[in-house]
DNA sequence: TCTAGCGGAATTTTT
DNA sequence: TTCCGCTAGA
């Protein structure tokens, strides 16, 4: 057995800046941390320099970004506290971090909101509304308050739910943000407010939160002295990572956590913030010596990651940025290859160089798990991922369009809502527009009486269905009755989702065409759903952490398997490969043309850009398809941009390659050229 | 009261 | 190209 290793040894691997960082007492303290400077080791030994202290790992509070770098940061606690002999290398033993308290603010808040819900009046079991759930109740108020009928085109449901969400993140009024984010929508104002408010109501009636809920209602319960007393006395340390990316309402709960400051440690890199669509704003972090008396600050910036080529090139990139990151980030690791642009013929071409790399790369001993492909839009992979299926390379691909959204895997999670909260009208909806014969107008009267009722299933018994629903209706009574008889047994929840399937499978049938797929994406969720014992856990864990990656649902057969990572910029953040590639690195693309009205939206593009780039450690390529097809299998095209973000002298540092096949390229481009879209859009002139 | 079909609009990033 | 909302016919 490995001698027990003593705290300071421990952190001995660090450099200096982060040793006293992970080892500094409880007053507030602030780190300021570039890409790759070690963020994450330095986060997760403070963790085990607290413990080591003396603190209980069961009031550590652990806020990430995304379930998958609590469950990262928890295994890596894990593995200092084996080395301090604090626990067993057994599973057992693992008892430590298990305790703590790790995850998203949405997913802590969830938590913490049916713990202390009888406290802030409110009833434990609600249930949660994921953005498209949430959209169909706004609209349901919507149509209900007759604006879908106004001479002006009211706003769409997902406009209207954007502008709702972002009043209560920003914590400002309806007026300011319609002014500053949706000038289009200000004639609207009044009739938005009644709607915002109905909204909220029905919220209320049918015991559903929504996503911003939980943070609303986590913070209102903080300003309650009674409430906010009891959450308090629950941590001594409390630790919230990328909170460059937290909003003001984040803030709000922090200082309510912790009034004064004690026990709280930030990180963050504001040359990294890339969510101020959704309300984050980097005050938060500049701002935070302010916000706390006495806070100490503790900068990063030595790389770790990339070699200094790379990081010539990441820093020439950020240095163009209007508001000025005094960072310069430095490397000891002096050698590698500089970072390459490479000019292809058309998106086919950027595909199999992107391909052809890969494979050699993996020929030279670096396994596709540590290689990845980033972008801005989900469907800038598509292209790509036919010609990965045609070559039989596997991948994982993160962001965009979650597995959980798609109609079929919501319609099944639409029974399980309705057993579990009779009261949950979108739920109930869905469910019963399922079945033949039965529309919009019967759907809410069988709604309504079964709220009346109560949620005593014979209403439902009792109905007279419509002739149409004869054949099926008899069938979902049973169904209901099944699901809304608790038997409490271990396989519960798999077996209810069998029997929903069992009736929905004709269904589903009836309505899709590619009903195979659709099935054996039922058949996934059904595995998923043996790992709960709980209906409410499931929904909720579903709801909040949804699986990240298509190919997650498969479950542990293919863990050992190696496989391309493909991800949104976004969902790679705190990420790293040995072998980066950016698609697209198009005008129009990054940065995106829905972004390009003001100079914050650009500047945020650009750091997006950086976030890409700062994710490779040896090999980056940066690529630049020039030609962009108005139709498949059309020659008709237009020339793209290089992106704005590599003028000539940033580009220096990039070695510019030209892809195989396209021989005339390089020069091509130089002259003007239009934008893509602008010149999709002159067709119709 | 349901549903199919038509025309117009929008089209990112995530909890 | 897909999605949304409305209308007209069953």
């Amino acid at each position: 057995m490995k001698a027990v290793a003593g705290i300071d040894e421990v952190l001995g691997e660090l450099n200096s800046q982060q040793r006293s960082a992970a080892s500094h007492g409880l007053s507030p303290l602030l780190i300021v941390a570039g890409a790759g400077t070690g963020k994450t080791s330095t986060l997760t030994h403070r963790v085990a320099y607290h413990i080591a202290q003396g603190v209980d790992p069961g009031r550590i509070l652990l806020l990430t970004f995304t379930r998958r770098a609590a469950a990262e940061m928890l295994r890596r606690v894990d593995s200092i506290l084996t080395q301090l002999g604090k626990q067993d290398a057994t599973a057992q033993g693992r008892i430590s971090s298990r305790r703590i308290w790790g995850g998203t603010f949405h997913a802590i808040g969830s938590r913490l909101l049916r713990q202390c819900a009888k406290s802030i009046n409110l009833s434990p079991e609600f249930s949660i509304l994921d953005r498209s759930d949430a959209e169909d109740l706004l609209n349901l108020a919507r149509s209900d308050l007759g604006f879908a009928k106004e001479i002006k085109r009211f706003p769409l449901k997902g406009t209207c739910l954007s502008i709702y969400s972002r009043c209560v993140n920003s914590q400002t009024s309806v007026e300011h943000v319609l002014k500053t984010a949706y000038p289009w929508c200000q004639d609207f104002e009044t009739q938005l407010k009644q709607l915002f408010k109905a909204y909220t109501d029905r919220k209320e009636a049918q015991n559903c939160l929504d996503y911003d809920d939980l943070l609303l209602f986590w913070d209102a319960m903080m300003s309650n002295e009674a409430a906010a007393s009891i959450v308090r006395e629950k941590f001594d340390c409390i630790l919230v990572d990328e909170y460059q990316d937290t909003n003001l309402l984040q803030s709000s709960i922090l200082k309510g956590l912790s009034p004064d400051g004690q026990g709280v440690t930030v990180v963050g890199d504001d040359a990294q913030s890339i969510y101020s669509f959704r309300a984050a704003t980097v005050r938060n972090i500049l701002d935070f010596p302010k916000q706390y008396q006495g806070t100490t600050v503790i900068t990063l910036e030595e790389n770790y990651r990339s070699t200094q080529p790379i990081l010539n090139a990441t820093n020439a990139v950020i240095a163009l940025s209007s508001e000025r990151h005094e960072k310069n980030l430095w490397s000891q690791r002096e050698n590698g290859p500089p970072p390459v642009m490479v000019d292809c013929y058309d998106e086919e071409e950027q595909s199999h160089y992107i391909i052809d790399r890969v494979l050699e790369r993996r020929e030279q001993g670096v396994p596709l798990m540590n290689q990845s492909v980033l972008f801005r839009a989900s469907h800038h992979s598509l292209e790509l991922e036919i010609s990965l299926a045609e070559r039989n390379i596997p991948f994982h691909k993160y962001g965009g369009l979650k597995f959980i959204e798609a109609a079929h895997i919501k319609d099944l999670m639409a029974f399980m809502r309705l057993a579990e909260n009779p009261r949950d009208t979108v739920a109930t909806l869905r469910t019963l527009l399922l079945i033949p014969g039965i529309g919009p107008i019967r759907a809410r009267k069988i709604s309504n009486d079964l709220i009346e009722a109560d949620g005593r299933i014979d209403v439902l018994e009792k109905m007279k269905p419509p002739k149409a629903a004869a054949e099926e209706w008899p069938a979902f009574v049973e169904l209901m009755k099944l699901l809304m008889k608790r038997t409490g047994k271990k396989t519960e929840v798999a077996e209810e989702l069998h029997a929903i399937r069992k009736f929905y499978a004709p269904l589903l049938e009836l309505k899709h065409d590619n009903a195979r797929m659709r099935l054996r994406d039922l058949e996934q969720l059904e595995q998923i759903a043996s790992r709960y014992q709980d209906r409410n856990t499931f929904l909720t864990q579903m709801t909040l952490d949804p699986p990240s990656s298509t190919q997650d649902l498969a479950g542990d057969p293919h863990l050992d398997e190696d496989y391309l990572t493909l991800s949104t910029i976004h969902s790679a953040k705190g990420l790293e490969w040995d072998s980066v590639y950016v698609l697209h690195a198009a005008d129009g693309n990054i940065p995106s043309d829905m972004a390009t009205e003001d100079e914050s939206q650009i500047e945020e593009e650009r750091r997006l850009f950086y976030v890409a780039l700062t994710r490779a450690k040896q090999h980056l390529y940066v690529m630049f398809p020039q030609r962009y097809y108005f139709r498949r299998n059309s020659d008709r095209h237009s020339f793209a941009q290089l992106t704005r973000f590599l003028p000539p002298d940033t580009l220096r540092h990039f070695e510019r390659r030209t892809a195989e096949g396209s021989a005339d390229t390089a020069e091509s481009i130089d002259g003007p050229t239009l934008d893509v879209r602008s010149q999709i859009k002159s067709m119709w002139d």
